[in-house]
RNA sequence: GGAGCGGUAGUUCAGUCGGUUAGAACGCCAGCCUGUCACGUUGGAGGUCGCGGGUUCGAGCCCCGUCCGCUCCGCCA
């Protein structure tokens, strides 16, 4: 730091070794403590505090004027430095051997009365997100948001390191036909035609491959026009990478080194590597889902061979009708309560259950001390199949034990969720500080959707098939065709993705009218990318993550807007600007837009009618 | 679009079976206090119980509607 006349220090950094020293100090009142005589002040700026003491025998007339002081104030002081009186150091301050006796005070500024107070935590969220500039003084805020700029600086010197080149892409580009939804931009110098901000630079990113640049990334922003979550937001940031004349391993290898050294840099904590590899079906198989959160296990059993010979008509219909029959062992659980229980089961029905109750097996041992198996099905289990199932699911006192009989998908859907709202109840994961990596690869290239009815790319459209299953692609066996793809995913969060893309223009022709997207379509949206691929497209793939969530996880938050200087509510709006906002006829003539939208009269009418008729009381 | 939880002082919350003047802590204001650091102490101010309607002798509490916030589902290639 340069001194200037406004600090030669920052409040962190006084010491004993500054005993004797005049020294200027710039922050605000963090806390002020008059004693009728002597007056302490805590003062704070983004470093640190340092207390600084006025006494009157000091400066009568500085002293005076202190006991005006209010919290978050800002001030100047210039002082002396001396070491506390014995008995009265803080060794909670790391400047607690010192203090610093004001000889000068200037405030800089006053404060008001703040309306939250900044050294307790509040719920109300719409308080904080108007006031977010106080809400960011915190301590816990102003960490979060440093720690996210540590996090960032490490990922751009890993990658300069390793050769990458950050270009900026376009935000002004097109509408996407697949995907979100887009936000609009109309182009007031193309009357009538429209912009889209980009849901990620995807398109941008291979035409620089194509353009001979080998190793590309960004610290991109995106846009998607969809509902919000904790972990959601409109706009968010990716670290978007994209590199030629690379396979596979290459891009994990990469991105496990740039984890590393964002968690190095972000929480000081070294990360093995190389991470987990799962493939998707086994991901699916074992957890129900494709981003499983392996920091505990109650992990997904299927249960064909116990049950293929099965007297339970259910279970062995469904076996034999091509389906499966899974079961989750809830260890220690099965002191569920009844509200648990119909939460699990609403959770079953939310995710597609057929049936109205979840099969179970609770293990409890009855007032003579043997073992019950208290369920609905345990009658129509032949001995054999008891035994094979309480060995195969290891079955012990006080478990909880879930069935689902049914298709493949739903198994997967029903028990997945189960498992994790289990997980929850059972507050497994309380405490843990597992950073739990893993791969998820070899994901389904289609997927059929039954409201477009047709097939959809589950990754986007420019995901490379696996080489092996190409001859499904030709075949017309959409839904076995496996891709390039790959996720990597930390606790149950996905962290990011990406794939080896598309490079020959046949190929990705052929992807886009597996689609749907008809030849002339192709040409109206596709045609640069077509014909890039025709002029020496190199093979390429690369992967995209999501800083946000990355910062939130290191930080330790339970939601992005935590490590989000300025984020949006629920509803998409910025309670402190107020935003967005309605704008006036001319703006919008200008643009050749008009809104479609008609506000509620509802409110006027009612307030008309009180007017009309006031309150008869009184 | 759907479900759940919440909305009481500036803030965080309590508020019993529907029953007297709606409480606490912190904060705020004023006084006292020369070694505190969550200073202490004395006193004080501060409430449209989100909003509207209903039931009732009586509503913060029950019912209906509505608004706002959060969480989840749908959605998010």
């Amino acid at each position: 730091m340069i001194p200037n006349p406004y600090r030669s220090l920052h409040c962190n950094a006084i010491t004993a070794a500054h005993v004797g020293q005049l020294v200027t100090l710039s922050g605000w009142v963090h806390s002020a403590r008059d004693h009728g005589g002597v007056i302490f002040v805590d003062l704070r700026d983004r470093e640190g505090l340092t207390q600084v003491v006025f006494r009157p025998e000091e400066n009568a007339e500085v002293a005076a004027r202190s006991q005006e002081l209010r919290d978050e104030d800002v001030l100047q002081i210039t002082g002396r430095v001396e070491r506390r009186l014995t008995g009265t150091e803080n060794p909670k301050l790391a400047t607690g051997e010192v203090e610093v006796v004001v000889t000068e005070l200037l405030v800089l500024n006053r404060a008001e009365v703040l309306p939250f107070q900044l050294d307790r935590e509040l719920s109300n969220e719409d308080l904080r997100m108007k006031y977010r500039y106080l809400d960011l003084r915190r301590e816990r805020m102003s960490r979060n948001i440093r720690q996210r700029h540590r996090i960032t600086n490490a990922a751009r010197n890993f990658l300069d390191e390793q050769g990458f080149v950050e270009v900026e892409t376009p935000v002004l580009s097109n509408p996407t036909p697949e995907g979100a939804r887009d936000f609009l931009v109309p182009a007031r110098l193309s009357p009538g035609k429209f912009f889209a901000l980009p849901q990620a630079p995807q398109q941008y990113k291979q035409l620089l491959m194509v353009a001979g640049l080998e190793r590309y990334f960004q610290i991109a922003r995106c846009f998607r026009d969809e509902d919000l979550r904790a972990d959601r937001q409109p706009e968010f940031t990716q670290i978007d990478i994209e590199a030629s004349f690379v396979t596979q391993p290459d891009i994990l290898n990469l991105v496990e080194g740039l984890l590393a050294a964002m968690f190095k840099a972000g929480r000081g904590v070294d990360i093995p590597t190389p991470f987990l590899r799962m493939t998707y079906q086994e991901a699916m198989d074992r957890f129900g889902s494709d981003k499983p959160d392996t920091r505990y296990g109650l992990e997904i059993t299927d249960m064909a061979d116990v049950f293929a010979q099965s007297g339970f008509k259910i279970f062995r219909s469904t076996l034999e009708g091509g389906g499966v029959v899974r079961a989750i062992n809830a260890k220690g659980f099965a002191g569920i309560t009844t509200g648990q229980m119909i939460r699990l089961n609403d959770i079953a029905i939310q995710a597609g259950m057929k049936v109205k109750q979840l099969a179970f097996i609770k293990v409890e041992r009855d007032a003579q001390g043997n073992l019950e198996y208290k369920s609905p099905l345990w009658k129509f289990f032949e001995p054999s199949e008891r035994e094979a199932l309480i060995a195969k699911l290891n079955v012990e006192e006080n478990d909880l034990v879930f069935f689902y009989a049914g298709s493949w998908q739903e198994a997967c859907d029903i028990l997945g969720r189960v498992r994790c709202e289990i997980a929850q109840m059972q507050a497994l994961t309380e405490g843990s500080t597992a950073l739990n990596f893993l791969w998820v690869v070899d994901f389904p290239l289609l997927a059929y959707s039954p409201e477009e009815q047709s097939w959809v790319a589950v990754h986007h459209p420019f995901t490379r098939p696996k080489a092996e299953d190409l001859p499904l692609l030709e075949a017309g066996e959409y839904g076995k065709v496996r891709a390039e793809a790959y996720d990597v995913v930390l606790n149950g969060y996905e962290l990011g993705g990406g794939s080896i893309r598309i490079h020959e223009s046949d190929l990705q022709a052929r992807m886009f009218s597996v689609l749907g997207i008809s030849p002339e379509e192709q040409q109206v949206k596709f045609s640069h990318i077509l014909e890039a691929f025709r002029f020496g497209a190199p093979p390429h793939g690369g992967l995209a993550l999501g800083l946000d969530r990355i910062a939130m996880l290191v930080a330790g938050e339970q939601s992005i807007r935590e490590v989000i200087a300025f984020p949006k509510n629920n509803k998409a709006c910025d309670l402190m600007t107020d935003s967005p906002t309605t704008v006036d006829f001319r703006q919008l003539r200008e643009l050749y837009v008009q809104s479609t939208y008609k506000e509620k009269r509802r409110e006027e009418a009612a307030s008309a009618e009180t007017a009309v008729n006031p309150p008869a009381d009184s």
